[in-house]
DNA sequence: AAGCCTAGCAACCGCGAACCT
DNA sequence: AAGGTTCGCGGTTGCTAGGCT
């Protein structure tokens, strides 16, 4: 769509009352700040926004570095159009959870929190909307609140919907930095040249897996992505709330999982089978029945607690389509 | 061909939380 | 403890491409 940086808009914020602090450019971002950002950022690895600024010779504000550096720089970032799935997922997750953002974008792999927000409020939404006007009263659904058009509401899940969310990690594509991290050298040119003659969904990631990274220390994509922070042994990274087993955190509901079989014949009983744990749809489901059952809503029930049980579901690692 | 409209998306803004001094 | 700074998040804006008339 937006051509980077093709208009010649060198849009300069004249700097308040102090000339040194020199004039930060706004606007879209030219592939040579992307380079330099891109250099700095593989060199250096993350720190003070402020800091990689200016020492990575950008006229930007540290805010907009890290923007741009989490929403569209970052090697792991899974480009092109949303799968089935993950719209699924969305709107599930967006159901529960409202629009907290960041915490969908926590599980959905290589998604950020603007992609998807912007997929929501361009296209969900409105689907959602046409679809369901009859079926219930859409008077706000773009609340920040989590609605209560959980699964069987709005968008019905099925069995055979949940079957395809059930991904095995070995067959993840998961554009995780492991694997990835294999030397010293990195193309950054090639790497915007891929990212600009982009023609196919899966540019960045194509490139992504050449990518080649130094001096990423810990918290290289912050806390909020965990990317690389809170990898498990299969590989895929769950979000820091995930740092209890579910049986722990499961107080609310009578949700159990299954941790006496290693079958993967999930025929029977859905299951998620993202860790060594299994997890049963079926009583995924109770749960949300439960929640849906009680109409639920933020601020009239123990919000951390319902976290908690949140941070449980399983982290989805889509195919790169 | 020109103008208008709309969808999609990158980026900015403001606010609150966390952290630092 | 208080004030300042930085970070992260969600809401919003502004711009472009493409479709439509």
């Amino acid at each position: 769509m937006r051509k980077p940086d093709l208009m010649g808009k060198d849009r300069v914020l004249p700097s308040n009352s102090n000339m040194n602090k020199a004039k930060l450019r706004k606007g879209l971002w030219s592939p040579e700040e992307d380079e330099k950002l891109i250099k700095y950022m593989l060199t250096n690895g993350q720190g003070c926004w402020s800091d990689i600024a200016r020492n990575a010779g950008l006229q930007r504000c540290g805010k907009s570095c890290r923007l741009r550096w989490i929403n569209y720089l970052r090697p792991d970032l899974k480009r092109g159009a949303f799968s089935p799935q993950e719209e699924e997922l969305i709107i599930h997750l967006h159901s529960i959870l409202g629009n907290r953002w960041s915490q969908i974008a926590a599980r959905l792999p290589g998604r950020t929190d603007n992609e998807i927000k912007n997929f929501w409020n361009s296209t969900l939404k409105k689907r959602l909307k046409m679809n369901n006007t009859s079926t219930f009263s859409t008077n706000d659904s773009d609340s920040s609140e989590p609605r209560d058009y959980a699964i069987g509401n709005i968008m019905p899940m099925h069995d055979h919907d949940i079957m395809t969310l059930c991904m095995d990690s070995s067959s993840s594509s998961s554009i995780s930095m492991q694997g990835m991290v294999t030397g010293n050298q990195f193309d950054s040119f090639s790497m915007l040249n891929s990212r600009y003659d982009v023609t196919g969904a899966a540019s960045l990631f194509d490139m992504s897996t050449c990518f080649t990274q130094v001096g990423m220390g810990d918290g290289f994509y912050g806390d909020h992505y965990g990317i690389l922070g809170a990898t498990n042994k299969t590989g895929l990274a769950l979000p820091p709330l995930e740092s209890r087993s579910f049986e722990e955190k499961n107080t609310v509901s009578n949700c159990r999982i299954d941790m006496e079989s290693n079958n993967n014949n999930c025929s029977d009983n859905i299951c998620f089978n993202n860790t060594d744990q299994r997890f049963k749809v079926e009583d995924m489901l109770e749960l949300e029945n439960h929640w849906q059952g009680e109409n639920l809503r933020m601020g009239e029930w123990d919000f951390e607690g319902f976290m908690e049980n949140i941070s449980s579901f399983p982290l989805l690692d889509f195919q790169a389509e």
